[in-house]
RNA sequence: GCCAGCGUAGCUCAGGGGCAGAGCAGCGGUUUCGUAAACCGCCGGUCGUCGGUUCGAUUCCGACCGCUGGCUCCA
């Protein structure tokens, strides 16, 4: 596969998205133009229209653009000083915005064909060199990406060096549309959403839940493996407690509308940590009894705006993995290594082996003196070597209420997910006087450390049913194995084999259907089922089971006993 | 929330100011031996909701709800 970034391609873009603006320009001889750089996939650039844009627009747009590549006419570079720059751009608001706010004296401009843009370039030498690009999309994108300015008509559009290239390119959209969360959610009856229900609100369905489940399980084991304890919180408290916690004041805009109860505001959770601070302060702590690390699947709720809503990856109730630990200062970075520890050995047991490790720092806005935030990020900063990651800094981005570290994991096609997160509380401990005794006798204020390692179910979920296009490893397979006879004289041999697999703990399902075998395991496949046991005459016979995998493998002839002992590696394997 | 598109049977979709359509799924029957769809029949709908225009609206208009692609924001 050839590089997808470096200047070549870089310039080969943003060239297309020049090219593309003169067709806008052809087409909408009033349109002012706002930018048009390159993405991460290809290209953008933003219209100022006198109409909305169609999907038709788009196909005339791209012959309009086969022309002007056609034609084969150079990019022109020269500078210009801003006065003068001024004149020609007279007619373009946006381009005089950009204009105002650059600090040089003298502008650089390049043009092609009809169109002149303000622009640093590079550029490619000539529109011939564009030859594989496609336009992909139309929508609406703010100024500056600023909601109180105009709203512009952005469009999309990729471009490679090769025709090939493009084609895969294609082909991978097409492969994400396929392993879409939401579709293969709706196909394998894993979950769905109701318009009765309300937006962003999630079913489980008996097969997705059984999923859910053994992740839930793996996940409790694994925790009180590492010394979690788990603990349940109630889904409402009073308004008081937010107000205490600092939720109403910072957190408003995402929480529900109280409730009444005997004349008390009640507010639904949309963070489980006040809840286990009550529990924490339900007596004195000594300094003995830390680290305490307390795990919950705690379901919250928060108000999304409608438009961010999407599958299970943006809701508006979802179950975090969240757990709390209370330490000492003197106990972080241990704490830190065993949270990172985890979140490492979790990821890869979903087969997630890329990952991005980002330390965010103090932003703008924040609590806490400025020595507790160096010693904390100093803190995370030694956890993350002492493990020998590497990683990167992003500056300013911890939340106000201390320093974090997000881990972003990669799945099968590339793409990068939200993970793991860990983040250091300054805030909370304060308001909540989270306090324990120390070996002198006093109270010393505890440590605070929020963490989770998945996210959520939901949004974990969907980025795993998209890792594994819907076919889940067998330890996770709502249905491991799917018993097929041939003809309806195999069926008692079916049934009794079937509960012979049942005892031996497999989840398995005899196709009962007046159908023929080929329709059947047309079935198992498109439910991605692992295993499929083909039994007609010969194996009654001979009491043995064929096996065909869902990679198609064929396994003829074998015993109940070799069969349970593939079953079982696979398992073993998590594979 | 904003811009654009969309909402017709369980699913995927066609249609269009005057009788509501297909394929798949479901149900009934016939059939059923070798690795991704046997055959026949039947059932299935307040055309997202509410309002308006009209003799007549699923179709045109408006509002709302929901979905999709983005923007902004996040687990």
């Amino acid at each position: 596969m050839t590089q997808e970034t470096g200047p070549d391609l870089q310039a080969l873009r943003h060239s297309a998205s020049h090219i593309m603006a003169e067709a806008v320009q052809a087409l909408f001889p009033g349109a002012k133009f706002g930018i048009g750089p390159t993405i991460e996939s290809g290209f953008y650039y933003d219209f100022d229209l006198p109409r909305s844009l169609t999907q038709e627009d788009l196909a005339a747009l791209e012959a309009k653009m086969a022309a002007a590549i056609a034609a084969n006419l150079p990019f022109e570079h020269w500078t210009l000083p801003k006065e003068e720059a001024r004149a020609l751009f007279a007619g373009q608001p946006y381009k005089l915005e950009l204009l105002a706010e650059l600090p040089d004296e003298r502008v650089s401009i390049y043009r092609q064909g009809a169109f002149t843009d303000l622009c640093r370039g590079p550029h490619v030498a000539s529109t011939g060199q564009v030859r594989a690009f496609k336009l992909l999309s139309v929508a609406g994108a703010y100024w500056r990406g600023d909601e109180k300015r105009p709203m512009l008509q952005r469009i999309y559009g990729t471009a490679f060096p090769t025709g090939q290239e493009l084609e895969d390119h294609l082909a991978r959209l097409a492969e994400a549309e396929r392993r879409d969360h939401r579709r293969l959610g709706q196909e394998l009856e894993l979950f769905s959403l109701h318009e009765e229900a309300g937006a962003g609100l999630v079913f489980w369905h008996p097969k997705g839940a059984l999923v859910r489940h053994l992740i839930e399980t793996f996940w409790k084991e694994e925790h009180l493996k590492r010394g979690y304890q788990l603990v349940y919180i109630p889904h409402i408290s009073r308004a008081e407690l937010w107000q205490k916690s600092g939720h109403l004041e910072f957190y408003k805009d995402s929480m529900y509308s109280p409730m009444e109860v005997d004349g008390q505001d009640y507010l639904i959770k949309p963070m489980n940590c006040p809840g286990h601070i009550l529990i924490y302060k339900s007596r004195l702590r000594s300094y003995r009894e830390l680290p305490l690390r307390w795990a919950e699947l705690g379901t919250v709720y928060r108000y999304e705006r409608s438009g961010v809503l999407h599958g299970l990856t943006r809701v508006r109730g979802f179950t975090q993995d969240d757990a709390h630990i209370f330490c000492r200062p003197d106990q972080l970075e241990a704490e830190v290594v065993g949270v990172l520890e985890l979140a490492r050995y979790m990821l890869q047991t979903f087969g997630f082996s890329e990952f991005q490790v980002l330390l965010s720092t103090r932003p703008e806005k924040y609590t806490g003196t400025l020595e507790v935030w160096e010693t904390a990020t100093a803190v995370l900063r030694r956890a993350l070597e002492r493990l020998g990651q590497p990683y990167e800094v992003d500056p300013g981005e911890g939340v106000f209420y201390g320093p974090k570290i997000d881990i972003k994991l990669q799945d099968a096609l590339g793409r990068t997910w939200q993970g793991p997160t860990t983040q250091v509380d300054f805030n909370l401990p304060e308001r909540f006087d989270v306090n324990y005794i120390g070996e002198d006798g006093r109270e010393h204020r505890a440590v605070m450390v929020h963490r989770t390692v998945l996210g959520s179910l939901e949004r974990f979920m969907g980025c795993l049913i998209e890792h594994y296009a819907g076919a889940f490893p067998l330890w996770l397979a709502p249905v491991q194995v799917a018993l097929i006879p041939i003809a309806d004289r195999h069926l008692d041999y079916a049934r009794a084999l079937a509960a012979r697999l049942r005892e031996a703990g497999l989840r398995v399902e005899v196709n009962e259907d007046k159908s023929r075998m080929q329709a059947k395991i047309r079935e198992a496949q498109n439910q991605k089922i692992p295993f499929m046991l083909i039994l007609g005459d010969s194996e009654v016979a001979a009491s043995s089971i064929t096996v065909r995998r869902r990679s198609g493998e064929n396994l003829p002839g074998l015993t109940l006993e070799s069969f349970l002992k593939l079953a079982q590696e696979d398992l073993a394997a998590r594979r």
